[in-house]
DNA sequence: TTCTCTGCAAACGCTTTGCATTTCA
DNA sequence: TGAAATGCAAAGCGTTTGCAGAGAA
């Protein structure tokens, strides 16, 4: 909420795309614009971190079914409107992909707490494109998560020194 | 099979433990040494890619059942003997960690025909300390696998240049 | 003998799908 | 009106678990 200037915490979201502007890229998709879809297109653009079905359709509140939820995040991956993440929970979250950016980043994930930090850094190109060279691969891209556990989780386990 | 001298195919797997030296391991752990478990180890030991609990149970030929396997690399897990992969398609995957080794290591995955590939390249310690220290973050460990198109996959759908 | 491990079957969580109905364009 | 989207319920798939019986130490 506070925190406006910040130059690494979540950079792709400095710039919310209005709720229009998304509607709109349906139309060009030629979908319909339904009540379902707004309304979790809605929920993506007021939260900063990547959500779970079941955490999207929570947070509607009984507005759509989940199939729905599940069908509409796929059809707007498809149209590459949201962008999938893998933390390896076995469960997919969603983020909206900002305007003029193709959404690739990474994360930092506290294994206690589950906190979500959105990462800048990402895996050197010239090291991604010397690798496929050398095993004669094209189209190659990569997953990237980190994992760790957070200060906050970190001063509650530690002993309390005096 | 051939390319014995390669130095970047599977640098980790030209020692491959002898089963006793495996069954030792769960004795040091105090956990029995039984059929299903000894049978589990010898498949992975006779595998050079990770492998899926369901694809362990068939190398099996009916020996165990489907269940023993998951608690089993549950088990050998735990004591370190074999570590866990996640390609992203909801399938957790096993490989036999070597002797002294931590088992950390990367994979690049053909998209197409889920061929793997053993990779060296890792993610910059430096950086990734920089980052953990950044946010706060202590214990910090990261998941990384690449996914491509290849050399196969690309001829197969390449047009015939004569 | 004791404690662990196994087989079997049921359940679980995330996800997908078939079908009839509704809704947008 | 016609194609697409939705709700509902059932099923699919990887994985876990409860329980009684078998097996290793």
């Amino acid at each position: 909420m506070n925190n406006p200037c910040s130059q690494h915490q979540h950079p792709h979201r400095l710039v919310q795309q209005p709720l229009t502007e998304l509607t709109a890229k349906l139309r060009q998709h030629s979908r319909k614009i339904t009540g379902p879809r707004q309304a979790i297109l809605d929920v993506l653009r007021r939260h900063q971190n990547p959500m779970a079905n079941r955490e999207i359709h929570a947070a509607l509140g009984q507005e759509c079914d989940l199939a729905t939820v599940y069908r509409n995040l796929h059809t707007l991956e498809d149209m590459g409107l949201v962008r999938r993440f893998d933390f390896g929970d076995g469960t997919a979250r969603f983020e909206l992909v900002p305007e003029g950016d193709d959404g690739h980043h990474h994360h930092l994930i506290c294994t206690r707490c589950s906190r979500i930090v959105e990462i800048d850094e990402c895996f050197p190109v010239e090291v991604e494109q010397a690798l496929a060279r050398r095993h004669g691969f094209t189209e190659i891209t990569h997953k990237l998560e980190f994992f760790g556990v957070c200060a906050q989780c970190q001063a509650k386990s530690a002993p309390a020194v005096p």
